[in-house]
RNA sequence: GCCCCGGUAGCUCAGAGGCCAGAGCGGCAGCCUUGUAAGCUGUUGGCCGCGGGUUCGAGUCCCGCCCGGGGCUCCA
């Protein structure tokens, strides 16, 4: 039996009992053989390979993780003996439990005290100790040991399971799982919060403890320095201090109040999107804010939405605040017979939508009630699809690199083949949408998820988030083939052989909306935005009140050119003025006193950077357009 | 929607049944005339989220509502 260890050496071992005795000490975590994955206390076979994995691979850090997991089970148990236990997976970083403790709840103190004795644990270096066994027999243990929701889960289970022991601790578990608790180094709880049993809003209440453990201390300390400076860029705190938006109560909950500053953020941002599309055949169009009940019963929205829109009264007519903009850019469309010729007709909408979302999913600007979507429909015939969704693809990912993001990740999401019965549209519909979808992709070479079953019922789509300088990923991009709307609103075009077919329809936001997408910005850049996007680009700061004249000057000229300028002519002191605008993020602050009068030039202060000397008025113009110009 | 936590000055926060509710920052006024991240002095600022209740007395305790934050599987 040859063994590839985590480095890519190979060793040979015969006549082991264990897998861990053929290791050297503390290499592996868990072993993978044909696909499978065991413990490193499970007996090797008797021939073949097998691979030990490490931390660095995806599987050993679930194991790790999971490991985790039921060491803060222990711990928490050992505390609390009349805990419940739910379930307690191995996350994206890191690891939660759930315990129904009667109604308590954890406090910041409980979690020191549970992560002292999760350290204690592992102190004990306590085996984990696999075994498996009928299902019945299971059912019988942990009713024994007074664990409801662990029967609950059993009893939809096969007839054989395997629970994990470690010390007086037992959970059921598919495993794998690390050779013993101290194999888990350095841990850290993060935070609790309450979660549905099975989330089932009819289900009990738990308790749910957030951790994420590592073998060096050095990787525990960036995770936890990456989560500080997750909260830094906050962009609802960057919102407030930079002065850009504000929701008020008053308002109400999900609605964005944009000031000044973050108006024309939106605006910059908005401007730049629109542009591109109307450089590459999209015409712009404009629809109104509501439109009558029946028009939302003809695209369907009544039935399928009702929960999400807002509907009211007047005249006795009912309406509709518009949740989308679909159906009345086919409205638009079907004005006139349209031939195969005159396709593809691409409409696009800053459309700004309204959407009841349960007040309990609400979040800054990513998630609200009123938004402005980068909107566009583009009707086409089934030959023009790959090309077209080429042709978003091409646009979209040059806008997002061109707001600075670099990293994708994309997901085409297709019927579930086992639920044809789910979906609109035919065999033949569906088969060539995806193909033309995944041609599309493979044609730009773009890497891809696919996500079977993850389709909404009217067609296939690809979804693109986007990775942010942090790391973390964002849903932005939408790309939706749509067979349910030309249907319902008979949306046709004539074909070269003179007869009515069904147009095909895409559905695409780039942006996604201009508030999530603002929102993602500021977080990527945490609030350190380019000039080309920066709502105030220069701001003049003259030394004394004896130099607001030149200043003057100065911040006229800047205006005249279009650059967004400001003056702060108050009378404080030049440090104070530079530290203000330091912290409101501005890029470029142009200080004049006495010299620069005298000099014609202003001395230049690049924010985050420091002082970059004096240039004159001219060649400061030609840098900061250059800046702009290029997008950098 | 549901669970937990929170809401006190424009902002950040202190006060936890009993004098007139506090601090820092900000705002305003004056002085300073300033050279690259906070000059000095004075002053202003509050239906203690809203409504009801308990109490001799309520930011403080109870109930309801509104708003905000975290969470509501990434399925042993």
């Amino acid at each position: 039996m040859r063994i590839r260890l985590p480095s890519g050496e190979y060793r040979e071992c015969r006549r082991a009992e264990r897998l861990i005795d053929c290791l050297p000490e503390g290499v592996g975590l868990i072993a993978r053989v044909d696909d499978k994955l065991l413990d490193l206390t499970a007996p090797p076979p008797e021939e073949g390979e097998v691979e030990v994995l490490g931390f660095d691979s995806r599987e050993g850090r679930e194991a790790y993780w999971h490991t985790s997991s039921h060491i803060l089970a222990q711990a928490v148990k050992e505390l609390y003996p009349e805990a419940k236990l739910g379930i307690g997976p191995p996350i994206e970083e890191g690891f939660y439990y759930d315990f129904d403790i009667g109604g308590e709840v954890f406090t910041p103190e409980d979690l020191e005290r549970i992560e002292a004795k999760m350290r204690e644990i592992i102190a004990r270096n306590l085996p984990l100790r696999r075994v498996e066994m009928p299902r019945e027999e299971a059912i019988k243990l942990f009713q024994e040991r007074e664990e409801p929701y662990k029967v609950e889960l059993l009893e939809e289970m096969e007839e054989s399971v395997s629970l994990y022991w470690q010390g007086e601790f037992v959970d059921l578990c598919r495993g794998p799982h690390l050779p013993s608790t101290g194999h888990v180094r350095h841990v850290k709880l993060l935070s609790s919060s309450s979660a549905y049993w099975r989330g089932l809003e009819t289900n009990p209440v738990m308790q749910r403890i957030y951790g994420v453990s590592y073998p060096e201390e050095e990787m525990l300390r960036r995770h936890l320095e990456r989560l500080e400076e997750a909260r830094r860029r906050d962009h609802r705190v960057l919102g407030a201090r930079l002065d850009l938006f504000s929701i008020q109560e008053e308002c109400g909950a999900g609605l964005i109040l944009w000031h000044p500053k973050g108006a024309m953020l939106r605006k910059v941002v908005a401007d730049y999107a629109l542009g591109e599309y109307l450089k590459r055949g999209y015409q712009l169009v404009s629809t109104p804010h509501l439109a009558r009940g029946q028009l939302w019963e003809t695209s369907g929205h009544m039935g399928y939405y009702i929960e999400n829109m807002y509907v009211f009264e007047k005249g006795g007519e009912r309406y509709v605040i518009k949740p989308m903009n679909c159906p009345f850019h086919i409205l638009i469309y079907k004005t006139k017979t349209r031939s195969y010729r005159d396709l593809p007709i691409r409409y696009t909408e800053l459309g700004t939508v309204y959407r009841y979302e349960r007040s309990g999913t609400l979040h800054g600007l990513m998630r609200v009630r009123g938004f402005t979507q980068d909107d566009a429909h583009i009707f086409c015939t089934p030959e023009q699809l790959e090309e077209e969704i080429v042709g978003v693809l091409d646009l979209t990912l040059h806008i997002l690199r061109t707001m600075g993001f670099q990293e994708f990740k994309v997901v085409l999401s297709t019927r579930d083949p086992e639920h044809p019965e789910r979906y609109m549209g035919t065999e033949e519909e569906w088969r060539r949408a995806q193909e033309a979808l995944m041609r599309a992709l493979r044609r730009r070479g773009l890497p891809y998820e696919e996500a079977p079953g993850e389709a909404v019922f009217y067609g296939p789509k690809i979804d693109i988030k986007l990775v942010d300088a942090i790391g973390r990923t964002w849903q932005c991009t939408t790309i939706q083939i749509d067979f349910n709307l030309p249907r319902r609103f008979n949306v046709t075009y004539v074909g070269p052989d003179g007869r009515e077919h069904l147009v095909v329809m895409i559905h695409r936001a780039l942006l996604g909306s201009l508030e999530r997408f603002v929102g993602v910005l500021l977080e990527h850049y945490a609030g350190n935005l380019p000039v080309w996007l920066s709502p105030i680009q220069v701001r003049v700061l003259p030394i004394s009140d004896k130099y607001v004249e030149y200043a003057s000057e100065v911040y006229e000229r800047l205006k005249a050119e279009g650059v967004r300028a400001e003056l702060d002519d108050r009378g404080l002191t030049i440090a104070y003025k530079v530290r203000e605008a330091e912290e409101e993020k501005i890029p470029y602050m142009l200080i004049v006193g006495r010299r620069e009068v005298e000099a014609k030039t202003v001395a230049v202060r690049r924010h985050r950077v420091g002082d970059l000397g004096q240039l004159t008025l001219e060649e400061f113009m030609a840098k900061i357009k250059a800046e702009i110009e290029e997008k950098a």
